[in-house]
DNA sequence: CATACTCTTGCAACGCGTTGCAATAAGCCG
DNA sequence: CGGCTTATTGCAACGCGTTGCAAGAGTATG
């Protein structure tokens, strides 16, 4: 692995976010810092972070990636189709899951690529009230 | 509703598919049909179809779109990331995991829209071994 | 320090899906 | 049947992400 300007720019902005960024997010603040970035660097970039472990990334609801930053554990997201807001999934919220898939039909999911949509607590209370 | 040449093209095409299908492989099918076929077309007429519950998608590994033909119930699909294939996840299956993030969290899983990646059993065998 | 090896980059083009807008054509009503 | 309303279409352009390829730049080696 080679310790590029272009990968030390992409780790510096990776470090002053917390949580989630969308890609196009990436490219756009990389962009604000040198105008010179290109997609498809930061796309190949973020791949390799990836599999050496300092990012990760699932899909939202619309299929559009997101990436998280620097996960303690792996753990999957929640995106409710209504307010849009999305959550992390506890780790000991997914064991359960994970664990009756295994036993079931011996699926082992992962987790870090798990994104769940459907309707969140108050929006669902909102709505049949 | 407006009963459109496109329209009941589209659903022949979708009454000769058999489980799922991506939108790019739509769009090929229907060109094989009539050259004429628009991607617009076709992806507007899905999402009309899917509100009146004639198809459902979610979205693959890669963040493409699949799309399913008249579900009998709603259900989820598993992808392995190792040897590709995907399986439904059958209502009794997805049923303790739907009501567990109910119960603990509130949240209600949308089952059409679910994709849970992971490794199948096979592939998790043949990688141990 | 110069050299060679090969990992990275940028470019250009592509693929999938979406959107705004003007033109078209379904379906309704007299 | 003919005209009217408005849902639907096609086009063109866009957004996000990927890929092939040649040029460029790290890094290890002598």
């Amino acid at each position: 692995m080679r310790w590029t300007p272009q990968r030390r720019l992409l780790l510096e902005v990776l470090d002053g976010t917390n949580g989630h960024v969308t890609g196009a997010e990436l490219v756009d603040r990389l962009r604000a810092v040198d105008p010179a970035t290109t997609p498809s660097t930061v796309y190949r970039t973020l791949r390799v972070l990836e599999e050496i472990g300092v990012v990760q990334h699932a899909h939202g609801r619309d299929g559009r990636e997101e990436f998280h930053v620097r996960p303690a554990e792996a753990h999957g997201h929640l995106h409710c189709s209504s307010c849009g807001q999305s959550w992390e999934i506890s780790p000991a919220d997914a064991a359960a899951t994970v664990q009756a898939f295994r036993d079931r039909l011996g699926f082992d999911i992962d987790l870090s690529h798990l994104s769940v949509g459907g309707t969140c607590a108050t929006c669902r209370e909102a709505r049949t009230r």
